[in-house]
RNA sequence: GCACCCAUAGCUCAGCUGGAUAGAGCGUUGCCCUCCGAAGGCAAAGGUCGCACGUUCGAAUCGUGCUGGGUGCACCA
């Protein structure tokens, strides 16, 4: 035996008795997710202790968590258990602590149970448990870190829902993205995700560019266009006068706007949809539903809407104060249609219908939504850009009211991102005018990257991109870093095959993983232990970011453990003559990768099999 | 005037939803790099977590009140 290219021959590493679930204890998907494990094991003994009459009856132990602890010279994971438990049972932490500590260490995972502190439980995993995530993550592949946290709720994540007005632009860039990665990483822990785009066609907006695409029409005619103040002088719509042009002759010059505005306005809206679905792709955004705000007007689903707040007594006829502070010079007070949003938390009521008797934005917007609670979503998320959070209360207040409360409203703001280039802020123009369009942006840094450094900061954070760093090639690159990271690991799996092994994981995951012994390795292993852990916090918080976060610091341990091989050969990966070493270490590698995969797909990003 | 967001090392930012001596990168300083895995590596210095009360075993984290910066505030979308 032990024929050369293989990667089996390894003692039985399943460490997975029974005592790891206790019946009860939530799905099956949490087994790959080692805190989880180690909490229920806690929670196991504190129930039995309390059977036992150890600790009184009743107890909460919600608050029970098991964590890394900050300092990992304190062990390998730490439970708060003795000191949320104290006081409710009236006994001191440390006596909690000591009789915990003594049960605890009697299962197999656990080399060491210390307690320290005013009441901390220190844990020791033995290497075995750290090994054995290894194994997981090969077996699991793609799905390791899955998680079943939502339960297979719907969600419903609105997000871009730009004005079909013109291309897409940065300001734009970051929603996209931030809305999709948070849609990957809600379907990859357990939610049922819907992604969605509301086309704002129906206000005032969409008669601009009528009228803008009418001049450009005039334009392709030959005439002097007239772009007037207030309209969109971009020259993204020459295109659109000449596609008229083409379609309607010279038969509408010199034609009121009676005649020609409500058939340009769909047809320019929907080339700019057009041209908007082309620029999501681009960037590699997947939508799964449009939903048209013009569709809603003449259904009776306003009318419906409002009438559903009619109902609770929230809609009323009325004047509002004038805004204190400035007041507008032409500030007069008017009777009109009001919704009571005050009465779910908001700061004054909201107009639903001006003075003219026409409805204003926000009806076929309470229209909108309640359609996405009558469609039975369990959860609602909106990404808007920075400059709507005066509209998240009343948002809120709608959805809370058409719901009964029922459905959740997570609002995420999303702040502006500055553009540079070598530090020097960063102006273009080349079609649009004013603004950068998110094409420029793709063409200049491509979506990978844009899409990455977008994820680098939390939503309500400021955001700046500099052309020049992004592309750089260092250490100080995050996207370099992590996808260099992901570069090596594929080296190594290449020449360990070119060397005669067998490197797909079904053989990796038989390597005899005890050989990985090194602290440098252990720590390693935790980091890829950590990964369902983290899906799971941030998935919970609707907070993308933190997988780019965890991802770079994934990159890092790799390269200190790689650059450690420098100093000390016993810790590179493919070790000579030494097929057995050299799979387990491979493994580990590979194990690594699986995860960095997993997570650049949460992105959005494709994982680099090789730098140039 | 009101609402929302932000404030953590010189700079750019993390910080596990209340845990132990608050972290990383850049920058600074020192050391290492003829070869064996260096588009680098190791180490050090650097903090009143904007301020003040409060909640409790325990606060950067939660609450209240301030200060400074940003954004938005009547029938605009």
């Amino acid at each position: 035996m032990g024929g050369r290219g293989l990667c089996g021959k390894a003692p039985v590493l399943d460490l997975r008795l029974p005592v790891w679930h206790p019946a009860g204890d939530k799905t099956g998907f949490d087994q790959m997710n080692l805190f989880a494990d180690i909490r229920a094991l806690v929670v196991a003994e504190l129930t039995a202790m309390t059977a036992e009459g150890a600790l009184p009856a009743g107890l909460d132990f919600a608050h029970v968590a098991v964590e890394p602890p900050r300092d990992a010279a304190h062990g390998d994971m730490a439970t708060n258990a003795a000191m949320v438990l104290a006081k409710p049972a009236g006994l001191a932490p440390r006596a909690i602590a000591d009789a915990l500590a003594v049960r605890l260490a009697k299962d197999a995972r656990i080399m060491a149970a210390d307690v320290a502190g005013p009441g901390f439980l220190n844990l020791r995993l033995s290497n075995l448990v750290w090994q054995s995530v290894v194994k997981s993550a090969l077996t699991d592949g793609a799905d390791y870190g899955r998680s079943n946290a939502g339960g297979g709720r719907k969600v419903n994540v609105e997000f871009v829902s730009a004005n079909p007005t013109g291309p897409m632009h940065v300001g734009h860039v970051r929603g996209a993205v931030v809305g999709d990665a948070l849609s990957n990483l809600l379907a990859f822990a357990g939610w049922s995700v819907t992604r969605e785009y509301y086309i704002n066609d129906g206000g005032a907006q969409v008669d601009v560019l009528a009228r803008s695409a009418y001049e450009r029409y005039r334009e392709a005619n030959g005439l002097e266009p007239e772009i007037r103040e207030g309209l969109y002088p971009g020259d993204y719509l020459v295109p659109v006068g000449a596609a008229l042009k083409e379609k309607y002759g010279t038969s509408l010059l010199n034609q009121p706007e009676s005649v020609w505005l409500t058939d340009l306005r769909d047809y320019a809206s929907a080339m700019m949809m057009q041209e908007i679905r082309n620029d999501l792709a681009q960037l590699g955004v997947r939508m799964d539903v449009y939903s048209s705000e013009k569709a809603l007007y003449g259904t009776g689903q306003i009318e419906a809407a409002i009438q559903t707040l009619r109902d609770q007594g929230l809609i009323y006829e009325g004047t509002l104060e004038p805004p204190k502070g400035k007041v507008p010079e032409d500030y007069e007070a008017r009777i009109q249609t009001l919704f009571r949003s005050t009465a779910h938390g908001d700061d004054v009521d909201r107009p639903v219908m001006k003075s003219d008797g026409s409805w204003t934005y926000f009806a076929p917007d309470i229209a909108y939504h309640f359609d996405k609670v009558q469609r039975g979503f369990d959860e609602l998320i909106d990404i808007f850009g920075a400059d709507h959070g005066g509209y998240v209360k009343r948002m809120k207040a709608a959805v809370s009211a058409l719901s009964g409360g029922r459905v959740p409203l997570d609002i995420k703001l999303v702040q502006l991102v500055k553009l540079y280039k070598n530090g020097e802020p960063f102006k273009m123009s080349k079609r649009a005018g004013t603004f950068v369009t998110l094409h420029d942006v793709v063409e200049q840094a491509g979506a990978d990257v844009t899409r990455f450094m977008m994820l680098t900061r939390k939503n309500d954070v400021a955001l700046d991109f500099d052309f020049a760093k992004v592309l750089e090639q260092s250490k100080d690159n995050p996207v370099f870093y992590v996808q260099y990271a992901n570069a090596r690991i594929n080296s190594v799996l290449r020449k360990a095959q070119a060397a005669g092994l067998d490197v797909s994981d079904a053989a990796l995951a038989k390597a005899d993983l005890t050989q990985l012994s090194h602290p440098a390795e252990i720590d390693m292993a935790q980091q890829i232990a950590e990964w369902p852990r983290e899906v799971e916090i941030a998935a919970k918080g609707n907070e993308p970011h933190r997988i780019a976060f965890f991802l770079y610091e994934l990159a890092s341990e790799f390269h200190g453990l790689w650059n450690r091989g420098n100093d000390d050969p016993s810790l590179r990966f493919i070790q000579e003559g030494k097929d057995a070493t050299s799979c387990a270490k491979i493994a580990l590698a590979r194990a690594t990768g699986v995860v960095i995969s997993a997570g650049l797909s949460i992105l959005g990003v494709k994982p680099a099999e090789e730098m140039r």
